[in-house]
DNA sequence: AATGAGACCAACCGCACGCGT
DNA sequence: GACGCGTGCGGTTGGTCTCAT
């Protein structure tokens, strides 16, 4: 026996929306709010939808900043990165996209943009270095991303040519990420982070800086098979159907801990599928240093509006310590400037060299 | 002009999870 | 701990549009 619908399917209009609909749905939601409740939502509302197809409309269409049209590179550069790193969690992509959702991407995705990577992928995976044999003995979440990514080539294969462009897919950062690197050569890491050393983080970034193969984005690993990746813009709220649960308008307020944010932290290793989408361990945290304000928070403002501001620093730790970056807006910027993308260091209790490190991209 | 194929994208569906009871 | 409900997610479907023939 299923679970119950959640509602009368035979009640319920389907296809697509009407205008009168949606003026109906808009208003009532800007009037009322969600109330916290989709299901009950379109018979208050005076709608003959099932409520998850008002949650849809809604997050997809309706509400305020949603970006339609065509993306930029640097929109595709996202996704693409993105999607080296962590497959087809669109969701997570999304948050990155301000005023796009995951249904936008997704359709982008599978229509436009795999196509359009046909023969622009200028590294063979299958040929790395014995990085992507650590990857693919296990079930972990890097491997899991390297397979989407080995998978994506093998689509693309047939398509891809020598004399592919130089222009970055995004897809570099995977293979070019070593496993000392990864790893640290502990598996029982009490360190929330991959440790990186100044001198590996250096030569390594410099080294590949030449070859031009700098990702603009980059992940590593973490405790318990957390796979952490990090971005500059701030967080939209552009689930399709909301996972970034900071979406509030009306009354409804609702907060979600940890979840904004353009650093996320995801444990892939404890949900039945592979993955869980946004379930974050309690002792996870992420901060965000706005210049001199440290929030912990979300980046929307409880209406759905974006903040203007943006990260300048994020920070990371193991939830008990969580420590504030060392360096100055200035020094950041200098950083910045002088690499595509570059690493940060926040234990103070460590040496210079061996600090917990989170990379830090920029475009 | 008619038609068929392919592309695009809005919407649907089922599953899994968190939370309250 | 079990159960039910509401929600979030990603995969899939199907309607519409565009273009080639």
């Amino acid at each position: 026996m299923g679970r119950a619908p959640c509602c009368d399917k035979a009640n319920v209009k389907k296809g697509p929306w009407s205008p009168e609909e949606d003026a109906k749905l808009k208003e009532f939601i800007e009037k009322f709010g969600t109330g916290g409740n989709w299901i009950a939502l379109p018979q208050k509302a005076g709608l003959k939808r099932c409520g998850k197809s008002c949650r849809l409309r809604w997050l997809n269409y309706l509400r305020p900043n949603i970006k339609h049209g065509e993306f930029s590179d640097d929109e595709d550069r996202i996704i693409c990165s993105l999607y080296a790193s962590i497959g087809s969690r669109w969701s997570i992509i999304a948050a990155q996209l301000p005023g796009r959702t995951d249904n936008d991407i997704k359709n982008y995705w599978n229509t436009k943009l795999k196509k359009k990577l046909m023969g622009m992928i200028p590294l063979d995976p299958r040929k790395l270095p014995p990085f992507s044999n650590s990857l693919h003995t296990t079930s972990s979440p890097q491997s899991q991303a390297f397979s989407s990514l080995s998978q994506l080539y093998n689509d693309c294969s047939p398509y891809y040519s020598t004399s592919a462009k130089s222009c970055l897919t995004g897809f570099e950062s995977f293979p070019s990420v070593q496993p000392n690197l990864l790893f640290n050569g502990n598996n029982n890491n009490v360190n929330p982070m991959a440790t990186i050393t100044t001198a590996n983080h250096h030569s390594y970034l410099q080294g590949h800086n030449q070859e031009g193969l700098i990702s603009p984005m980059q992940f590593y690993p973490g405790k318990d098979n957390m796979l952490i990746f990090g971005g500059t813009d701030q967080a939209s709220c552009s689930s399709s159907d909301g996972s970034c649960s900071q979406i509030s308008y009306g009354k409804e307020i609702k907060q979600e801990h940890m979840n904004g944010g353009s650093l996320q932290g995801y444990n892939l290793s404890n949900s039945t599928n592979g993955y869980d989408h946004h379930h974050h361990q309690e002792n996870q945290k992420f901060m965000v240093d706005y210049g001199n304000q440290i929030s912990s928070t979300t980046w929307g403002d409880g209406r759905g509006n974006d903040h203007d501001q943006k990260p300048s620093v994020v920070l990371c730790g193991n939830g008990t310590s969580t420590t504030q970056l060392q360096y100055d807006l200035e020094e950041v910027k200098q950083l910045i400037s002088s690499s595509n993308m570059s690493l940060f260091f926040n234990d103070e209790n460590k040496t210079h060299e061996s600090r917990e490190a989170m990379y830090y991209y920029n475009y």
